[in-house]
DNA sequence: GGAACTACGT
């Protein structure tokens, strides 16, 4: 810009631009008349105008001040044109701190009215300081339209709603309503906190001021009915309309979209289009961002051609809400596929863009994809903005790149909080708590204010990498220290937690705890505690969780329903499970898949397949999970060549890779059947390495159809993988000893004195009408009657269908009590503790239920009608007229993984059983429960 | 006389 110096007498010389000179007229008269002086107090006002505002637009802020101050020597006062002028200045330029110059210069002088507080009120608002905005607004004498609308104006842009509406009430109370401009404002404030009342008040008020003719108003009116969820009021309202217009439809349209209810959506554009409206870019977009949320990739497709053909371009929110919702729905790759789609079409993404594709790149785990979408951040100049940074750092962390997540961390210009929860929550999940732990530090010592996420995630970051002391301390002062107060998700995080770490017994009483202080559990604190309480003795407290579920209607969501289903299957309640899953009207591959397997661990293959069967027909494709269990399946019923069918269809129809899953199955189907040389040839010829499970399963095999030479294979083999497992060490003994090898027995033998594992001690709990009572190796102490009543029987389950199995377990002596293994007890007490025998007694074991007594339950099952469940480490067996749901495959040794024994141990050790109702009888007070 | 600031979709 051309700068000229001129000359002036009153004021020192100064720069003006040509322009502002081309401006000024240039011709006075010589003698001053009314309209000459009017004239010259006017250009001077404009002189002075012209010159601050120049001032001011290149940054010359203490100039500015200097010159006002000196004009105000003079006695010349500035207009209020003047000072509103400079203050939309400072606004625009945000020169915040002239702007509270002027403030401050305004009230010395005494200038200050509605006209410059209002704009007073805009600048403050404008440059982010809403209370210094809200000071000047509680200041002032009169207020009027203007000035309500730019004190809620603020409010708005800060979607601080609910101050929104109390302006309005309090607007009222003035005796000022709104008009035409400012209601959608409070309108819009009453949709997003769902105040439903207001809407209807608002509603009401503006029939009566006239105002229902005004399309803004009424549709504002008609999303603020769409926002608050009530879709009957607004199509109701919408039926009512005098006209509608292109918004109107869209509203309606976008409320059934957002209700899922595209079907509905749909009719309506087609009404409108019959009606004469022509759907425009918005509608369409409120179509496709609605079918691809909800992963419908054909009909987003054919809206998007049907657009195109209408000559409207998808657009960049088009194409975001393609992304972003295919990514929720859990379609990732396809939204990433739209991302390419959108860069080949030559739309230019925007910041939401880059954080949908950067989130379905975190899903994914696609460090390639992401790092490309990262490189495009930093072509636009948006990497360093916190909202893109901080889906990085998570993309970044789920890749479990957390170096590259720190340098995004560190490059973050202006972090928030969401920027340092990411990154303490990415370390936590990666096992880095104490880096975890000096960023929360860090973070405490910063602006910013961690929240009740950051301190949830640092106590499940503390307990899923077992330090459980910090956790609690955490959990304790958060309130406290942090200032934030708990929410259900901190409470889910110590029952998640302490589930993951196996404490059933504190994920109970954290748990019982959290209900007995009116926190109200959510699907995520129903997803942790179920499967703590899958046990066949847990069943009333499975109840009481269900019930919980119905009264927090939390049954619609599919992975409550399915874990309820899975829960109770294993805990010998498979009719239950059955009966949640007629009543779903939604499924999904989950659903199918817990039913199925709920099936198999009852026994149940013929309905196991059956179910496979329906899902088919139903379309639903079965995933990795379903076709392992089928195959589980087929080995329970012994049909090998379909199984052998199924594992090659894994690849071949469903191009999955199997897992070690499969081959277990596989090694199962062999074993059971009998054909243990094509057990071990299937092992041999596995493309992994074999684990623990799949030589257990052979040696399984191999002690039911008495294979000593395999056996003593898969012994030692199991012995190499685990050398120190005290259980391998005595299978791999008794497998020598049998195998006429006792000098190798006794060297093994040698060998395993020397390690220092202890032998687990054989418990059995048992519950009969609500009662538990419990049964310990060892203890031999009154226990006559028991005793003499299992004496009575043994001759009888002798003769009982007896399975001549190989026996090498010679070793379980030890355990018994008083001849007996603990579970004969456990029987016998169940049948004569009372005096009818009951319909079912229900036990747990800590160890594997041997054969012999496994042929006790058959016969009780029999003999006394009274189903037996009996949950030992490996399998639920039921009992049942003679017969047991795991085809008698499933006993023998005790087991490799002695978890269960450990669990149910803490239990009685800390008296808190997980049966509230049912108190541990012990052992002694056995007589009592007679009366 | 000035000032408030224009509904539906990421």
């Amino acid at each position: 810009m051309e700068k000229l110096a001129i000359p002036c007498q009153t004021n020192p010389p100064i720069s003006v631009p040509a322009s502002i000179i081309k401006a000024r007229p240039l011709k006075f008269s010589s003698k001053p008349t009314k309209t000459s002086i009017f004239f010259t107090q006017k250009l001077t006002t404009k002189f002075n105008d012209d010159h601050l505002s120049y001032l001011c637009s290149n940054g010359l802020l203490r100039e500015a001040i200097t010159a006002i101050d000196s004009m105000s020597k003079r006695g010349s006062k500035l207009s209020t044109n003047t000072y509103i002028n400079l203050l939309q200045t400072c606004i625009d330029a945000d020169f915040i701190e002239l702007g509270r110059e002027l403030h401050v210069r305004m009230s010395l002088v005494d200038q200050v009215n509605p006209f410059v507080e209002t704009k007073l009120i805009s600048m403050y608002a404008k440059c982010g300081f809403l209370k210094d905005a809200r000071k000047v607004f509680d200041g002032m004498q009169e207020r009027n339209l203007y000035t309500w609308s730019a004190m809620i104006g603020a409010y708005s842009r800060e979607q601080r709603w609910k101050e929104v509406v109390e302006l309005f009430f309090l607007m009222m109370g003035e005796g000022l309503l709104p008009d035409a401009f400012l209601f959608p404002k409070i309108l819009q404030a009453c949709g997003n906190c769902e105040d439903l009342e207001t809407v209807k008040l608002i509603h009401s008020v503006v029939i009566r001021c006239g105002l229902s003719f005004c399309m803004r108003v009424s549709n504002s009116i008609l999303t603020a009915f769409v926002k608050c969820r009530k879709l009957s009021l607004a199509r109701k309202f919408f039926g009512n309309m005098d006209e509608r217009d292109g918004v109107s439809w869209n509203a309606i349209i976008a409320g059934y979209c957002q209700k899922g209810n595209g079907d509905e959506a749909r009719r309506l554009l087609d009404a409108m289009s019959d009606q004469g409206f022509k759907p425009g870019l918005v509608t369409y977009n409120i179509m496709i961002a609605c079918y691809s949320q909800l992963g419908n990739c054909n009909l987003v497709i054919e809206l998007k051609k049907k657009m195109e053909s209408m000559g409207i371009a998808a657009d960049v929110y088009t194409w975001t809400s393609m992304i972003s919702g295919f990514a929720q729905s859990s379609r990732i790759s396809q939204a990433l596929d739209f991302f390419n789609d959108m860069i080949l079409a030559g739309v230019e993404p925007n910041a939401i863009t880059i954080v949908s594709a950067t989130s379905a790149c975190a899903s994914l785990k696609s460090l390639q994809k992401g790092l490309e979408i990262h490189c495009f951040a930093i072509k636009m100049g948006i990497a360093r903005e916190v909202l893109v940074g901080n889906s990085l750092i998570d993309m970044y962390s789920k890749c479990e790149k957390l170096e590259a997540a720190r340098h995004v961390f560190d490059t973050i210009l202006e972090k928030d909080i969401y920027t340092w929860n990411s990154m303490i929550g990415g370390y936590c999940q990666a096992g880095y708590c104490g880096k975890a732990y000096e960023l929360f530090m860090r973070l405490r010592e910063s602006n910013v204010m961690p929240n009740v996420v950051t301190w949830n995630v640092m106590i499940s970051g503390c307990i899923q990498n077992g330090d459980e002391d910090q956790a609690m301390n955490l959990f304790q002062i958060m309130e406290k220290d942090g200032e934030v107060r708990r929410n259900t998700a901190s409470w889910n995080s110590l029952i998640a937690g302490y589930h993951q770490l196996g404490e059933k017994n504190k994920a109970l009483a954290i748990f019982r705890q959290m209900q007995s202080l009116n926190f109200s559990p959510n699907s995520v604190t129903i997803l942790s505690i179920l499967p703590v309480c899958a046990n066949v003795m847990a069943e009333r407290k499975i109840k009481e969780i269900h019930g919980c579920v119905l009264r927090r209607n939390l049954e619609s969501e599919l992975p409550v329903a399915n874990s309820l289903i899975d829960t109770y299957a294993k805990s010998g309640n498979i009719k239950y499970s059955r009966t949640i899953f007629d009543g779903m009207s939604s499924k999904d591959i989950i659903t199918w898949n817990s039913i199925i397997a709920g099936y198999i661990l009852h026994g149940c293959s013929d309905a196991a397949f059956h179910l496979f069967g329906q899902m088919k027909k139903f379309g639903i494709r079965p995933n990795r999970g379903t076709l392992a269990s089928i195959i589980h399946a087929y080995g329970i019923a012994g049909m090998v060549d379909k199984g052998r069918h199924v594992f090659s269809s894994i690849t071949e129809e469903h191009q999955i890779l199997p897992t070690l899953d499969h081959y277990l199955a596989m090694v199962e189907l062999y074993g059971r059947s009998g054909r243990l040389t094509d057990a071990m040839e299937f092992i041999e010829d596995m493309p992994i390495e074999p684990d623990v499970s799949i030589w257990t399963s052979l040696l399984t095999a191999c002690r039911f159809h008495g294979n000593l030479h395999l056996a003593v294979q898969a012994a030692e083999r199991l012995q190499e993988l685990e050398p120190d497992n005290h259980v391998i060490y005595r299978l791999l003994i008794q497998a020598y000893a049998l195998y006429g090898k006792s000098e190798l027995a006794l060297k093994v033998r040698k060998l395993g004195k020397e390690s220092t594992m202890n032998k687990c001690t054989a418990q059995c709990w048992v519950e009969v009408r609500n009662k538990v009572q419990l049964f310990v190796s060892g203890d031999q102490s009154k226990l006559d009657v028991l005793n003499t009543w299992l004496k009575s029987i043994e001759g009888k389950v002798k003769k009982f269908n007896y399975h001549n199995q190989l026996s090498i377990d010679e070793e379980q002596k030890e355990e018994k009590i008083g001849g007996f293994h603990c579970e004969k007890f456990a029987f016998a007490f169940g049948l004569i503790s009372s005096s009818h025998t009951p319909k079912s007694i229900k036990i747990v074991k800590n160890l594997r239920i041997c054969g012999d007594c496994h042929q006790m339950a058959k016969y009780i099952s029999a003999a006394h009608e009274c189903e037996i469940y009996l949950s030992d480490s490996k399998c639920l067996h039921h009992f049942k007229k003679g017969h047991c749901s795991c085809g008698d495959y499933c006993c023998g040794e005790s087991s490799l993984v002695e978890q269960v024994f450990h669990d149910l141990r803490s239990y009685v050790v800390s008296g808190n059983h997980f049966l509230d109702s049912c108190p541990i009888v012990c052992v002694a007070h056995y007589n009592c429960a007679r009366h």
